[in-house]
DNA sequence: CAATTTAGCCAAAGCGCTTTGGAATACTCT
DNA sequence: AGAGTATTCCAAAGCGCTTTGGCTAAATTG
C-alpha cells in the first residue's frame, strides 16, 4: 500500500494525503479524518526511503563507533544504550552505528554527514580539543556531546555529570576523616572527564594545604587488572595511601583484591571510594565491604541524550546548552577514618 | 556532485555513467575507466538514499534491541558487537539498532523488513521455538542467528559454540577429580543456551551414573550478585556441593565472594569453572585463585557473523548453514580433587 | 555482400514520497 | 452584486539513483 494507492482509493491526490497524513493545516478536518482512517484501516506507512530521498530526513540519530583489533568497547556503553534505545523506542527513532578506523573517525562522520545518514549524532568520551566536536560543529550537523570537552573556541551543547564537583566531594570526605595520604586511581587521562575528576581532587587536597604527588596518581584503562596493578603499586611504597579514589567499579574490583593480596583490610588499612555508573550486574553495596561510591546513573544519561536529540532534530532545541548533572556520594562500609 | 552532474560533465548519459560505476558489462573498458577517473577526482559518492529507493538495498545490517525500564542490555553485547563492528567498517556496513519493546519486537521487525530498511538482521540470545525466527524467516529476510532455537520446524542459518560440549567437558573433568556433589549456576533457564549447558552437566553425570537434583540447579541472570546469592544457597545446603560450573564470569564473582563470606576456599573446598566470553576488562587469570573456564571468544563470533550476514546479503551463502565452534576448557588454579 | 549479431550507448520510466505554484470553491465585506 | 480573502484541493516537478527497452554502428556470419 503505497501513497498512489491510497490517495486513489481515497478519489484524493497524494498532496492532499499527503498533508492530512503529515498535519498540514491546508486540509479540511472532515478530509483529514478520513484519510487517518483510512490510512490506519489500511496499515498504511510511507516509505520511509522515499520520505528520505524527498525530505533528506532520516528519522535515525548516529554513533560513530570506533573499532579496530586493540580497540575495545567501554562496556558503559552498553549501559548509556539502554537508557538511549528506552526513549528512542517510544519515538520511533533507530539508532545507527557507523563502525570506523579508531585513527580515522573523520572520515566516518563525513560520510554520514554528506549521505544525510542520520539526522543527528552523539559524540561520547571527548576529549580536550577534541576535532570530532570542531568537525560535526562546521558540518551543521544536530550534536550532542556525553561529556565535556575543553580548550575548544565555540560552544556546543553537552550532557557531562559533575565529575569535579564528585571527586572533589569524595576527597573532601576522606580528608575530614584525617587521610593524609590519598591516592587516585584514575581513567584515561586524556579523556576530559579523567581530567576533571583529578582536578577534583586536586582541588580537595588544596584546599587542605596539600598536593597530590605524582606518584599518587594513576592513569590507566579502565580494567580490573589495571586496577589491580595501580593498587599494588601504589600500596607497596614506602608511605602508602590510606584512602584511594578509582575512577571505576571495575577498577575498585582490581583494588580490594590487591588490598587482600597485600594482606591489608578495607577500611582499617584503606578506604576505598569508587564511581558508580550503576551497572545491573555489578553493584557497590555488594563489594566485600560494601563501597562507597560517587553515582550516576549512565543509563538515565543515555535517555536524556535521546531526548535531547529528538528535541533538536525537531527543531525545539537550539543553541549550546550545556547541561551538568549533579553527583550523589553515597557512604557506604568502605570509608572509615585514617589509620592510628 | 550528483550522478547528473557527473554524467553532464563526462558528456554521458547517467545509464552509462551509472553502470560503468556499478560494474556492469554493457560498458567499454575505456568508458570505464574515464568514468572511474572522473569520479574519484570530484569525490562523486552516489546518494545512498536514492540508490536506496532505486534498488531497495540498504547497506546496513539490522538489530532489534529489546528495550524497557526493567530490561538490562546484556553486556556481552557489546564485546559481540566490537567483532561486529570490526568487519563491517571493512565493507562500510552499518548496524542500525531499532529499540523495541521487549513484549513485542515482533512489530519492530515487521516494521524494519517492510520497510527495507535493513539487508539483513541478525538475531541474539534464541530461545526454544523462538518466535523471532519463525517470523524473519517468514519475512523472507536474509538474516543469522548468534546461537539456536530449538523445536522449530524448519532450518535456519546460525553460528553458535558448542555450549553442551563445553559443560560436559567441565563437569567431566570435576567428576574424574572424583567430586561426587556437583551444582550448576546457569543463566536464563528459557534461553537455549542454558538448556545446553545444563545438557552437557546432566550427560557428564549420566555418564557417571549420576543426576543433577533439582537444587543443585540454579538458574538466574547473570550479575555478581545472582552468583553469590545462588552460591550461598547451595553452600549452606546439608550437603553442599564439591564443585560448581558457573555461566558466566560476572557470576564467578559472586560466587567466589559467596565462598569467602563461608570462609571456606577455592580449590580447597570448592571448584569452580566458569564460561568465559573473553571480556578485556574482567579476566579469569586474575581471580583471586586464577578461574578455570570454558572459553570462547564472543568478539570473534560477532566478527563472524558480520561476515556471513555481507556474504548473505550479497547472494554468496544460502541456505540453512548452521556453524557450531568447539570451545577450549583451561584448567587453572580453581580446580582440584574432591575434598576428602 | 546482405543478413545477423554484438558492443556500446542513451532516453525515459520508474522508486514513493514532499512541496511548489496554482486553481477552484466558499465565504466575507462594502 | 462584485471584489477580495480564505479555504481546500490538485497537477506536476522534484529528490538522485537504477533499470528497461531501444537505437546505432561495428563486427560477424553464410
Amino acid at each position: 500500500m503505497n501513497l498512489k494507492q491510497l490517495s486513489h482509493m481515497l478519489s484524493l491526490s497524494q498532496t492532499t494525503v499527503s498533508r492530512a497524513l503529515n498535519g498540514y493545516p491546508e486540509v479540511s478536518e472532515e478530509t483529514r479524518r478520513r484519510v487517518m482512517d483510512a490510512a490506519k484501516r489500511h496499515g498504511y506507512r510511507p516509505n520511509p526511503s522515499a520520505r528520505r530521498l524527498a525530505t533528506g530526513k532520516s528519522g535515525m540519530i548516529g554513533y560513530v563507533l570506533p573499532t579496530g583489533a586493540s580497540v575495545d568497547i567501554d562496556p558503559h556503553f552498553v549501559e548509556f544504550l539502554s537508557g538511549l534505545g528506552d526513549y528512542a523506542r517510544s519515538h520511533e527513532l533507530d539508532l545507527v552505528l557507523s563502525p570506523a578506523d579508531a585513527d580515522d573517525e573523520e572520515t566516518t562522520y563525513r560520510r554520514i554527514v554528506a549521505n544525510r545518514q542520520v539526522d543527528a549524532v552523539y559524540i561520547s568520551s571527548p576529549r580536550p580539543a577534541d576535532r570530532r566536536l570542531a568537525l560535526v560543529n562546521t558540518l551543521g550537523i544536530p550534536f550532542i556531546v556525553h561529556g565535556r570537552s575543553e580548550g575548544l573556541d565555540f560552544d556546543y551543547p553537552y550532557l557531562d555529570i559533575d565529575n569535579e564537583g564528585a571527586f572533589h566531594e569524595a576527597a573532601r570526605l576522606l580528608l575530614q576523616l584525617g587521610h593524609k595520604r590519598l591516592a587516585l586511581i584514575n581513567g584515561n587521562e586524556r579523556e576530559t572527564f579523567a581530567i576533571h575528576r583529578e582536578r577534583g581532587v586536586r582541588r580537595a587536597l588544596a584546599a587542605s594545604g596539600m598536593t597530590l604527588g605524582e606518584r599518587h596518581i594513576r592513569s590507566v584503562t579502565m580494567t580490573e587488572e589495571n586496577g589491580y596493578r595501580a593498587a599494588r603499586r601504589l600500596l607497596e611504597e614506602a608511605e602508602p595511601p590510606t584512602a584511594i579514589v578509582c575512577s571505576s567499579l571495575i577498577m575498585a574490583l582490581g583494588v580490594v583484591r590487591a588490598v587482600r593480596d597485600l594482606g591489608l583490610t578495607i577500611p582499617g588499612d584503606l578506604s576505598l571510594v569508587a564511581h558508580d555508573d550503576v551497572f545491573p550486574w555489578l553493584r557497590p553495596e555488594n563489594f566485600p565491604v560494601p563501597l562507597s561510591t560517587t553515582r550516576s546513573s549512565i543509563r538515565l544519561a543515555g535517555a536524556r541524550v535521546a531526548e535531547r536529540l529528538a528535541a533538536r532534530i525537531s527543531g525545539l532545541e537550539e543553541g549550546a546548552r550545556g547541561e551538568v548533572w549533579p553527583v550523589d556520594l553515597v557512604v557506604r562500609g568502605s570509608v572509615a577514618g585514617a589509620p592510628g
